[in-house]
DNA sequence: CCCGCTATTTGCGCTGGCGCAAAGACGGCG
DNA sequence: CGCCGTCTTTGCGCCAGCGCAAATAGCGGG
């Protein structure tokens, strides 16, 4: 029975990996699980490493990535409240494919392995769940594989970007803003190119009045025009 | 109770997703499932299509692409006898997101969304099997995602053969020949590039005497070479 | 054994985007 | 309030790999 940081543990009940459970089943759940406190930079879990536990993201955002040999980092997806992460100790994995990194003060909800499998023992709906969650994410996967082979990095950006605003956008006077701090390099990490490329069209896209950059910041004034250019239909003429 | 081809049906015991049933469940799912034809060139279901069933090939082999709004095909990856296929309508989807198609003469055992629903019911282990199995395959697909993002051509098509081979590599005198037809066109379709780049990329090869190229037809000379090719080391002196 | 179709090879020119390098902007801290 | 470290912008040159096009080579069928 953990100390709840700020967010009311009954929450759980609109976390996807637990519905449909009953309130008992998430009242052992929540039994089960423990929190950790991830300050922004920290990490909940690294690449290779065991993977001894499942977690839950409840507040803050964390940053899914991973290194290659040569040491270049590429981001494999953000992770917002709600959403689980780590789920390769629920999977059979061994140790964790990626690492997780907070770019914000965040809480999750953690399991150990032992803890996972008796729960899912008593409770196989977590099980369909979790294949449920799985499915979207290698759906999610093999769409951004097909854009990294088709499409050219401008489109990529614009769509990596969409991505952003539809799990993170937050609406502001004169646009949409991405609620966490994200740099060009993040962005050149998302999408298989480089910090100066992404500089250099995101600079372009202002001058088009389709963004507002800062620095780590980003907020998209034109949510149209942006789709526009991560689908198909070209320039499109000003005055619409 | 399918009409056996020409596999013993009890040899559902070694397909991964219905492991530890016990010989009466997997008595049970061999029950409920029917058995389908799929000659070469033929499909066992098409992008966007209901996704109305789960498969589990049998004999053959099938690719599994995407198609572009632009036209232009993309393999996710190929399927091998044992595994299963058409996942989503175990993970909620509503359609598949790829197209399956038989790239030999092949037989495939398919459970309806009801069946499926049935069976993991009774016998949730199917639920965890299914996990495992779609941990898997995000995992691998994650790898070739950041393969996408930061390798070249190359050594893409490196790892893609090296794929092949260990996935449906036959040992023959003179290397390993990938046991199903495949063309350029193929393998540009699995690293995102050209028939033409392949084509330059093999034939190079084949004057390293790495690899022995025909029409559709690929076998690996020297698996080591193509290792040294598709991770890091360079050139390699010759000698070794 | 020849024909036609498909797969493959190869030359050539072009360019998107990378790599390098250096010069600004912010913003936080002391 | 000014300094410093980090993030960002921008210029410049280069090259991997694409696109186009045309020549070849296998294979299967008649």
């Amino acid at each position: 029975m953990p100390h709840s940081p700020n967010l009311d543990p009954v929450l759980l009940d609109a976390v996807d990996v637990f519905a449909n459970l009953g309130p008992e089943g998430r009242a052992r759940a929540l039994d089960r699980a423990h929190w950790k406190k991830l300050e922004s930079g920290e990490q909940a879990f690294e690449q290779d490493a065991e993977a001894d536990a499942f977690y839950v993201l409840s507040v803050g955002r964390l940053k899914v990535s991973q290194l290659t040999p040569a040491g270049q980092e590429v981001t494999i997806r953000y992770i917002g409240p709600r959403e689980m992460f780590g789920c390769v100790a629920v999977c059979g994995g061994l140790t964790y494919p990626a690492t997780a990194t907070a770019v914000l003060d965040s809480w999750a909800l953690g399991w150990d392995r032992r803890s996972i499998a008796d729960l899912v023992q008593d409770y196989p709906q977590i099980a369909l769940n979790a294949l449920r969650g799985m499915g979207g994410r290698l759906t999610e996967t093999q769409a951004r594989l097909r854009e990294m082979q088709t499409e050219r990095v401008e489109r990529r950006i614009g769509h990596a970007i969409a991505r952003l605003v539809a799990q993170a956008g937050r609406r502001v006077e004169g646009g949409i803003l991405i609620d966490f701090p994200v740099s060009r390099q993040d962005i050149a990490e998302m999408t298989g190119t480089t910090l100066h490329t992404v500089s250099r069209t995101l600079t372009a896209w202002q001058k088009l009045g389709i963004v507002e950059v800062g620095r780590k910041k980003l907020t998209v004034v034109d949510p149209h025009g942006l789709v526009m250019i991560a689908e198909d239909l070209p320039p499109q003429q000003p005055g619409s």
